[in-house]
DNA sequence: AAAACACATTGATTTACGTCAATATTGCTT
DNA sequence: AAGCAATATTGACGTAAATCAATGTGTTTT
């Protein structure tokens, strides 16, 4: 099952043509970093480029960082100065009060671009967690700006990285205002699943990779009340659930329940 | 006391060296609509430019727009093309779930930009209504793009305000997912005179432009707890309330309240 | 000036979720 | 393999905010 699930070490590993890139043997140095060669790249890059501009994107990326499980990649109030493109692993980012509640702002995994929070303040306003060992992609947001001049199809790509980011966090206000905690975790199993899809894994099983308080925290729930929900969905027969592993059985379900007016 | 709270009219409205920047006869086309004669310059624009950078900047204005109130400037669903930048006035922007529910994303006042949604997928994710009559300067986003190109100044500039929107929509998150009712209506009386401050006005006397139901949307309340919450704070003698109108009578309160560990 | 309307306040009651607490399961350490 | 710590489940009970409902206030309409 696990398995199944995972193909995180199979398919993000680089791949057997690796070494020669068109014909030319690339550099150990170049080869380590370079996103014209990365599995990845449809998703942290933007699409339609030809050889030449995929070369000189490379550049964007400085070096590659791992980070344990349990491991912070950067803390609030740290200096920003780049981005990181999620490459293996799952982070969790989040904020806290000064009295210590946390706030559970995000789950990102391979293919997603952290640390945006940090470019206003030149610090980053949050902390990013590894759930699972990772390995990012570092990008100093210099040469992002910098390459962002001469490359306007990466321009815009950064834009839209930024409002997508926005977005989410639209729909994630709409969630945490106007929804009960049914609907909130439906939301989140649908929103994880379809994912965790478009990076090739199962539509319908899945591991989650936060503990049942982390989920509570994202959605402003406590971690009771996520696991009754976990047990009525299953009681229910909508999933499956044992521990960290999810089954989606009935995802007509789970969109009704997200989204009430679908069902008539 | 209107007039006390309200300078938008006067401080916004063109200045008496309109018609002539830098002792250059300006066309009445360019005076329309420049950034460079704009007093609001340094809420949209980056600081620290010289002149010839500031006329060039003039360009990412196309025009203006007026919006009634109780107009939309835009909706969801309507094709992006351009942001906007706040001249006089105030919106709220929101989201709706499918069965009618809406959630308030935010409230925007004279020197903010809006329309950020629209750029991931070239269609606004939310609608932005006028609370009271507004003019907005807009700027197709294709001329942002091209300018941020040529001026790293207003490139940066953009990706601050995009990611302070992110840094913003944490703190609300943090606040729908963490906090009590007191606590929420606290912070955002705070962040409104907070910026209203900023502009000009008194840091403690405020004239609402929403409702309460809208204020209650914001923060994941519903009106009434609003309203109740309101008379609490007047009773203890945090605030006065008379309708829109609220006088902040001991801010530290409001602080303490909002953040309980700054109280000790 | 009266009527109609939108918005706000306040009270009584309900409820969804939180809190507290006990128990179960799993993975980790040695 | 045993023991421990972390995580998850489930139950009993409490509570903050929602809901329902009546009344008040201010503004616009005619």
């Amino acid at each position: 099952m696990e398995e199944l699930l995972y193909r995180h070490e199979k398919s993000v590993s680089l791949s057997p043509d690796n070494g020669v890139m068109n014909g030319r043997k690339m550099s150990i140095e170049t080869l380590k970093v370079a996103c014209s060669n990365c599995n990845l790249r449809e998703l942290c890059m933007p699409l339609g480029l030809d050889d030449s501009d995929l070369q000189k994107l490379d550049e964007v990326v400085a070096t590659r960082r791992k980070v344990k499980q349990g491991g912070l990649l950067f803390s609030a109030g740290d200096t920003f100065s780049s981005l990181f493109a999620i490459r293996t692993g799952f982070f969790k980012t989040c904020v806290s009060t000064e009295d210590g509640r946390e706030q559970v702002t995000g789950f990102q995994m391979a293919g997603e671009i952290i640390g945006l929070d940090g470019i206003v303040n030149d610090r980053h306003n949050c902390n990013a967690v590894a759930l699972e060992d990772a390995e990012v992609c570092v990008m100093p947001f210099a040469n992002i700006e910098e390459l962002s001049r001469d490359f306007p199809v990466l321009q815009r790509h950064v834009h839209k990285i930024m409002s997508s980011e926005i977005v989410r966090e639209n729909g994630v206000m709409m969630m945490l205002g106007n929804m009960r905690a049914e609907e909130r975790l439906a939301g989140f199993l649908l929103n994880l699943v379809q994912r965790l899809h478009a990076r090739g894994f199962s539509a319908s099983e899945l591991v989650l990779r936060m503990t049942r308080e982390e989920i509570g925290s994202y959605l402003g729930l406590k971690l009771e009340t996520i696991s009754r929900t976990f047990s009525k969905f299953s009681e229910e027969g909508i999933i499956e659930v044992k521990q960290r592993y999810v089954k989606i059985l009935d995802p007509d379900a789970l969109k009704r329940i997200f989204n009430p007016q679908t069902c008539y």
